[in-house]
DNA sequence: CTTTGTGCTTGCATTTTGCAAGTTAGAATC
DNA sequence: GATTCTAACTTGCAAAATGCAAGCACAAAG
């Protein structure tokens, strides 16, 4: 569980996804990504463990979801929620840093 | 000097402020807080040390600016750039984990 | 029942963070 | 102009987070 440090709702969106990898995975979920697999492939790098951590709290957070087909068929399949995808217009506003003209598509997933 | 991981514009910016600090400082911009103890003031407790590189990487980075009155003397009188204004919207929407309806201030400074 | 591929876990070195204490430089007081 | 005060940092070190490489689990295919 995560500790919050305040009672401020930014600093405790910032609690969850105040790391530089969390966001990315929102990200690249926007982009279309679903598994596992797909989140390693991105173009940042992430590493299996912090992937796996990341995955975990967010869930945990109630900001994506995994697809429970019963009995454990399909592992992965990860879906954001109503809270997640809450996040995703504060994600389109983040790219103060971007080359270009900040008009662009989102990148690759 | 900081490293980007990759051209996306969103890992490009988080590459910057994707930490659980940086935010926060902007946060407390937006609110009123300008000086270094205003910043050590805010209900998160920020240690000496993450203020002070934080500060020094938002300034290199050009998201806030230091208000040089020349010849030194007021020191800290942190600003807001443009570049570092264009974040706020994005911030406006970080608080999905929040309490409460999504309606409220911003919290203190 | 062996092979293959996806989805993780583990171990350990490196980096970042947090805490406490110390230093520096204007400002105020004498 | 020396002394004291205080805001603004810097430094040292322990603790936690991160990155990398390797290994394990388990379902599906052959």
């Amino acid at each position: 569980m995560v500790e919050f440090r305040s009672q401020c709702p930014i600093a405790s969106t910032l609690d969850i996804v105040g790391d530089k990898w969390s966001l990315l995975i929102l990200r690249s979920m926007v982009v279309g990504a679903t598994s596992y697999s797909d989140f390693l492939a991105s173009a940042e790098k992430i590493s299996t463990n912090i992937l796996a951590e990341r995955l975990r709290r967010l869930e945990d957070a109630g900001l994506i979801a995994r697809a429970t087909a019963r009995q454990g068929s399909i592992r992965g399949a990860y879906a954001l929620t109503p809270r997640g995808a809450a996040l995703i217009p504060a994600l389109q506003g983040a790219r103060p840093m971007g080359r270009g003209q900040h008009s662009g598509q989102m990148g690759g997933a």
